[in-house]
Formats: structure tokens, sequence, C-alpha cells
DNA sequence: ATAATAGTGTCTATCAGACATTATCTG
DNA sequence: CAGATAATGTCTGATAGACACTATTAT
């Protein structure tokens, strides 16, 4: 019953002595693009990590690292956001998959993107005091991305252009990123941030990811900054409450949002 | 100018000495769903190939191969279908990651998955005569995943159970597939099946990749039903032809649909 | 002729876009 | 009160769902 191969040996005996060779392997890591809302939930947040050390010294990077052979990407990913932010139970979801070579100076190295979505800003601080971390503003437009930090007096641009990318008998139109501003991120990691830009505005209006960005209890004029921040364009009021009213029922309470002046605004709440 | 590190090395320096070290590392292969229409259209057909040695020997499994160091993921993926089955210029994306550690029971194995589409079903078969390949029907409802083949008298099913999943304050539905027949499909190979219907179910509507299944000219009743194969649900044909109508043109030919009997039908053609 | 397929017309409900109006709160 | 924000009403146009009806072709 026992299959056996060319070899003659059964899948056990295969196995144990399976000799793994020493064909060259990549190292694969995680980078997790964590977003959040800043204070008056005008536009995205985005957390960037300052690299102490070469390849890339100086610049701001997506906190991220190697997978260990016992845990699935997604672990790794978990892990890598405590250990780097504190985060836990946050929203976290597989992007892509970077491949391209030379996309590390040092060796080959595949990086395995994830999103991340966190309710509230929280304080960050680099792990140790070569580096450093903190919330950056994020602006994505059709030809331009700005991630910015005035406290730190960092701003860094990237223009974007079109290009058509034809698969089978379709075609795509992806942005391509060209260096405006002194200072840059580090690796690919402006190509991290353009999939995961396009996948959440993709699919945040058959998802319910806004609820990821907005706090346990939220005012309806709050809820639809969020998706106006992903989507980088404003939504008709009234469009936007038909829409989500039946994933959001009222706590019964009153609120204030948080912007200045105006009337008390009526609280919700995720329906699910 | 040039920034040193702790160690007082600038880049380049730091570059030259790097030492990958001999942490461990996973290999990392790309796994390609191929799927095409059957000769009716009335249901997807996906390429497997049968395992000539262990393990999973016997096993029909997904094509596909090791990533290496010159090439990306992408390209890989294109190489192994070309070596495979002897297409090229066809529909492929990237679908996800898998790294459930044990995956691969010879050694910590990744495989970066990918769906592949094809306009016309070719001849296929084993690059040896220790293997061999073939295209399956491929049935997919609600609660059950069957693939088959009846010339060579396979049947593999598996039964599919719903589990939530959360995600920061949101919670996916997640189908958990258990085998019921005998033959089963090598590695975590019906996972990635999964995914990839689920993926392109969801993205059928809003891209355009129903015309990578169909031939260069078709009819309305044909793309309809391709349509309908992926969604796994008849549509309504009014506005199925509404709904289309601004991404197809007219050839000004008539064609027979590949159906028994009836009306001769208009032909049409992508229109972008 | 019959059955199967191809193609169009129409009604309804829903919903996004676009404005307008009323209500409430702060200063 | 002025100015800002909150909430709702209403009109239009587009579209999915549902069903009916006419047209054409193979057997």
């Amino acid at each position: 019953m026992e299959l056996k191969n060319k070899a003659g040996l059964t899948e056990k005996e295969f196995l144990a002595a399976y000799d793994p060779g020493d064909y060259k392997r990549p190292s694969v890591t995680t980078d997790i693009l964590l977003l959040g809302m800043n204070e008056d939930y005008s536009s995205l947040k985005v957390l960037l990590i300052k690299r102490g050390d070469h390849p890339f010294m100086g610049c701001w990077a997506l906190p991220g690292g190697f997978i260990e052979e016992n845990e699935t990407a997604y672990m790794a990913a978990c892990r890598e956001l405590r250990e780097e932010t504190g985060l836990s139970g946050i929203y976290l979801d597989q992007i892509y998959t970077f491949t391209k070579p030379g996309r590390d100076p040092r060796t080959w190295v595949m990086s395995i993107a994830y999103l991340a979505l966190v309710q509230t800003l929280s304080e960050v601080k680099g792990d140790d005091d070569a580096s450093d971390a903190d919330w950056f503003d994020l602006r994505v437009s059709d030809d331009s991305i700005e991630i910015s930090n005035e406290k730190k007096d960092v701003r860094i641009v990237y223009s974007l252009e079109k290009e058509e990318f034809v698969n089978g008998v379709i075609r795509y139109e992806n942005f391509i990123p060209t260096l405006v501003s002194d200072e840059k991120l580090a690796f690919d990691h402006v190509e991290i941030l353009i999939e995961a830009i396009k996948k959440l505005r993709e699919h945040i209006y058959y998802s319910n990811q806004a609820f990821c960005l907005v706090e346990d209890t939220f005012t309806l004029p709050e809820l639809q900054r969020v998706y106006e921040a992903v989507l980088g364009k404003p939504l008709y009021k009234k469009s936007f409450r038909d829409m989500i009213s039946d994933k959001v029922v009222e706590t019964g309470k009153e609120k204030t949002s948080r912007f200045k002046g105006g009337r008390r605004s009526t609280e919700y709440k995720f329906k699910y």
C-alpha cells in the first residue's frame, strides 16, 4: 500500500533522508504599514521608524522584521507590531509580497507587507536611543505622496506618474513614484505605501475597515471624515449617511465631534 | 557628509563587510492557480499536475516551483507557467503568500500564490513520464469544493465550513476545508484555491478579469456564462447586458455560441 | 412545430450625486 | 446674533433585480 518513489523510498523514508541542500534562500521579513487618523480626523497618519544603522541609516522606514521558522507571517507581523509600538489586537491584514532583486542592498530579502489600522494614535518611541519612531502626516493625491512631521522637520515627497501595465488582455494603471524631496523612505517602502493605500481605497466601501480607524463610539461626521481621508475626496453627507446607516446603531447618547464649534452630534457604534 | 554607524563604518564599508550570517531562511516557491472555462462555458476548469515523487507522491498539485535569486516572484511564476504548460502572455497576478509552518513536510517553505487565467484550454501533458498534467472540472458551492476529472477517474471533494475571524473591530467569514474524498490535493493547495476563488469573485465586477477567460471575440451569452461560472450563481440577462455594455463593442459579425440549438448571436470584442 | 437560444422593453426599488432647508450649539 | 456644525428632505439619473415578450435558429 505504501507508495515508493523511483529511489524505492516510502514517504517516511524519503522525509527522514531529505537533504535540504545548499540552494540559496532568501531572507523573508514582514513590513507593516500602520495607519491612524490625526487629531481632528482631517487626514491619515502613518507610523515610521528611523533607521539607526546601515543601510538607509537615518532614513525613515516601516516597522518590521524577520520571520522566524516556527511562526506564520501574520504572527511575525503581530510580534513586530507589539515589539516596536506596544500595540496588539488591532486590524492587521496581508497586502502584497515584494520580491524585486536588489530591494535590500545587503542580501536577497523578500518582504510580506501588512496593513495595520489603529483606532487611536498612541505614543510611540524608538526601542533604543539610536532609533526613533513617530507618526507622520500622510497626504496622497493623484500625482504625489507627501509624508511629513513638522516637529521633526521632516518632509518626504514623491511625485506619481501613471504607467500602463498589460496583464493578459486587460490593462491596469500603476503609480510609479519618483523622489522629489531630499529625504526619502528606506528600501522600497514607498511602493508598499502606494499598494496599501490602493487596496484600502478599493476595499473600504465593501469592507468595514473604516471602523478600525475610529474609536468604539463615534459620530457620523467623524466616520465620514475617515472615509474622506482614505478616499482623498469629499463625500455628500446625505448619501454617506444612507450608505452607512445599516452598519451603525445609535448608543442613545450625544457626543461632541472633535471639531470646533457647532451643534452636538449623535453618538453611534459599529453594529456587529 | 558620509554617515557612519556605531561601528564607524560608512554605508559602502558596511555593505562590503556585510555578513549574511547563518540564520535559517525559508525556501520560497510560487504556486499557480491556472483557471479556464470548460468546453461549453458551463463551469471553470483548473490545471493540476500529478506529483511523481514524495511528498504527496501521486497527489494532484498546483504547478509551481522555487524562486531564483535574480528574478521576481512574478518572473518565476511566468517561467514556471511556460515550463509546465507552455503558456505565456496570459493574465497572472499575485493572490496571497502562504507561510504556515509545516505546510511542506520537507522543510521550511513559503509559497507566493498566483492566479492565472487562460482564454482557451490548451493541451497539456507532464514534462516527463513520471508526472502527468490535466485540466480538472471545478465546482465551488457555499459548502463544498469538488475537483474532478472523469477520464482519469479522479474526484477530490472538500466540505467547507464557515469560521469567524476577528480582525480589529471587524469580523470576516473564512472557509475551512475538510477532506471528504479519498484523494486529496497536495500541500495546502486547497487553501490557495479557496483564496483565489474568493478574490476572483470579489474583483470580477470591478476589474476586467472575465475578458481573460473568453476568446478575443465572444458572444454576450458566452460572456455571461463566464461571470456565472465564477460567481457560482445565475445573473439576469438584461441587467448583465446593461452592466457590460460599455466594456464591449460589436465586431459587426455574427457568431454561433458554443451551445446547442437556438438563434445566432452577435459577436463582440473587449473595448480597450 | 417545438424547443432552445438571443435580444429588447418595462417596471420597481435602491442608491449616489447634488442642493436646500432646518436645527442646534459655541462664543 | 453670527458662524459653524448636525441632521434631514427632495429631486435627478443610473442601475440591479425581476419578469415579460419578441426574434431567430436547429432538429
